[in-house]
DNA sequence: AACCAGGACGTGA
DNA sequence: TCACGTCATGGT
């Protein structure tokens, strides 16, 4: 057993299954979470369950770059009630008519252009799967959106790492501070066996615990870090 | 009432 | 490559 997957074990234990990725209208709830508890399905790994949810999956991962969730889980809100969260709806609204919709997730100016580009190359799929390279030609789908697309919409084995992460284990030592996010990525991805499962459930313990502890500025708790690893 | 969030892009060195 | 500025709303 790596110390990645004792990590990965003991986050497990202190906070629990976190639901990962939340979809609207799931009526289960996560009483262990702080912000937002609509949404999350712990313990469930079979998301998404049709193509809507997929959609909604990849808008959500490209509305929350640096930005917290219940202002996405507004902003999809409001392009539900507005009937355009579908591809083909999605791309009919007008472009004043989308920034309205999606303004409580912030940056709506380019998040709106990042969204239209995005399913442009979604409905040109049809259906397929894309791969990491496709996604990341996309203007404004960048490593971390490009893999939580992968990992949470297509159910794809594909490793998320993100800020939290990274602060995490050069914390712990377990990484060293100046590596970059993509060897950081690279490293967790030999770490941990190969399932979709753990990957889902590894990124969400991971932010749970960032968001906790390792938010910026004085991390407020980072002994629980590593008291995390010894157990 | 500052401070920051589940990043990515454009620019200049 | 890489550091830095920019984008913006809402919660704490």
């Amino acid at each position: 057993m790596t110390t990645l997957e004792r990590l990965y074990a003991n986050l497990l234990e202190a906070y629990g299954p976190q639901g990962w990725w939340p979809v609207l209208d799931f009526a289960g709830t996560n009483p262990t979470k702080t912000g937002s508890v609509h949404g999350y399905h712990p313990g469930r790994y079979d998301f998404p369950r049709n193509e809507r949810e997929r959609f909604e999956i990849c808008v959500g991962a490209i509305l929350t770059q640096n930005t917290a969730w219940p202002n996405v889980e507004q902003a999809l809100r409001r392009l539900k009630k507005a009937g355009r969260l579908t591809p083909n709806e999605l791309l009919a609204i007008p472009l004043s008519e989308l920034k309205v919709a999606i303004r409580p997730s912030g940056y709506y100016n380019v998040k709106a252009k990042k969204l239209l580009e995005f399913t442009r190359f979604y409905l040109s799929l049809h259906g397929r799967t894309p791969t990491r390279a496709e996604l990341l030609e996309v203007w404004g789908v960048g490593p971390e959106t490009a893999d939580s697309i992968r990992l949470y919409a297509y159910g794809e084995l594909e490793m998320v790492v993100d800020a939290y992460t990274r602060r995490f284990l050069s914390a712990l030592r377990l990484a060293p501070p100046e590596a970059s996010l993509e060897q950081v990525r690279a490293w967790c991805g030999r770490q941990l066996p190969p399932s979709v499962p753990a990957y889902q459930e590894f990124h969400a313990l991971m932010v749970e615990h960032g968001k906790r502890c390792y938010s910026r500025k004085p991390y407020r708790d980072a002994l629980f870090g590593a008291g995390a690893v010894n157990g």
